[in-house]
DNA sequence: TCTTTCGGACCCTCAAACAC
DNA sequence: TGTTTGAGGGTCCGAAAGAA
């Protein structure tokens, strides 16, 4: 089998996590964007209840980002999204591992054949309570697990390092990328120190993020562009770095200075006054960045998170045809299901756990 | 729209390999 | 002998396909 990082490297992305209550700047797909109960609501209203949403920013959007000033970002929710930058933002890059701790699915410890065959998710109970929804209590009993194989020679092992970076549980606050930002030629600014701000501190199982890059020439750090914009935002005055909380003026804008990148922008985060677009990129360079991607800063020898992979039709099966060709089942839902058979009436065979169409409980799909 | 089916991700267990 | 590793074997999510 697989290792489980191999594993789990796509599933972190994709799982549903129950985000921390800890709210942070994102740099690019799949960070998330947390939202932190301990700040005040606009308006003093009460915190949303969780669970707390997650914003993937699509590829090619803006991009959640700290605040100046603020080694991580804590914030109302609705200010969350109010700190954005483009893609390729330099010198940010995304951290070898997100250690976005995700909730673990819970399973049962052997469930009834009917779930089993179904691959639906059982309980400890007995009737569980998939068999009872559906009627069929009196077939709902446990499988038998095979016992597992002995003598299996294994090769040798590869060690992990005990040190640190064994796993993917290591602590982020303590990932070296996070400390160099993931590139060695960049500092933080002056001024802006590691944990200098209010922020909530992290809990360590979550990832501390670095301070923001000064701003540039001119003194603009990003205005607040949304996307989209949260309600009730007031944009912060033209010069200014947005201001935690400004959201909490409780006067909804008539309009909110929010865009949209060009088409084909790929340029540096664009600094200019709230309200005013991005100046359109030079086409040949735009061209040039189209086609060798946006210049990313990230570490060589960081390894790089790709964005979540779309959907595929990877699960497509074939089903069977109207002529026959029956498919063959999945051998160890049919092995328990003979083991079983005598007791739970589900049809026994290694070739398939029931017929469709008989009532038979393990057909019965969750509604 | 509902139901059934099932691919494959996810999870747990535990024997083999290894360190002390 | 205790710990670590990683594969076996299980659960069940979620989407496709068929049925109503």
């Amino acid at each position: 089998m697989a290792s489980d990082q191999a594993k789990n490297a796509g599933a972190v992305a994709q799982e549903h996590h129950m985000p921390p209550y800890q709210a942070y700047g994102a740099y690019s797909p799949p960070f998330p964007v947390y939202y932190d109960p301990s700040h005040p609501e606009p308006n003093g209203g009460p915190h949303p209840a969780p669970p707390y949403i997650y914003h993937y920013p699509p590829p090619g959007m803006m991009y959640p980002f700290p605040p100046p000033g603020r080694s991580s970002f804590v914030a109302p929710f609705s200010v969350v999204l109010s700190y954005v930058r483009l893609v390729g933002f330099p010198p940010y890059a995304p951290p070898p591992q997100t250690n976005f701790q995700r909730v673990k699915r819970k399973q049962v410890k052997m469930a009834c054949t009917n779930c089993a065959n179904a691959c639906k998710r059982c309980d400890e109970h007995r009737p569980c309570e998939r068999c009872v929804k559906y009627g069929i209590p009196e077939t709902c009993v446990d499988g038998v697990r095979k016992e597992r194989q002995k003598g299996i020679k294994r090769g040798p092992y590869k060690r992990k390092n005990k040190s640190g970076g064994s796993d993917t549980a290591t602590s982020p606050t303590h990932n070296p990328s996070f400390e160099t930002n993931g590139d060695p030629t960049w500092h933080p600014p002056n001024g802006v120190a590691q944990g200098s701000a209010t922020a909530t501190p992290a809990p360590s199982s979550m990832p501390t993020f670095p301070p923001p890059p000064p701003p540039p020439e001119g003194g603009y750090y990003p205005p607040p562009y949304f996307y989209p914009p949260p309600p009730g935002f007031v944009p912060p005055s033209e010069g200014q770095a947005p201001v935690e909380g400004s959201p909490n003026s409780g006067v909804p804008p008539p309009m909110m200075p929010y865009y949209m990148p060009p088409p084909g922008y790929y340029g540096p985060p664009y600094y200019g006054p709230p309200g005013v677009p991005p100046p359109a990129m030079d086409p040949a360079q735009a061209e040039l960045q189209r086609t060798s991607g946006p210049p990313i800063d990230h570490d060589p020898d960081v390894e790089e998170i790709p964005p979540p992979a779309p959907k595929t039709n990877s699960k497509k099966r074939s089903r069977v045809g109207k002529d026959g060709q029956p498919k063959a089942k999945k051998t160890k839902v049919a092995a328990v299901v003979q083991e079983s058979s005598t007791s739970s009436g589900t049809t026994g065979g290694s070739d398939q756990a029931s017929e469709p169409g008989h009532g038979s409980p393990a057909e019965i799909g969750d509604a």
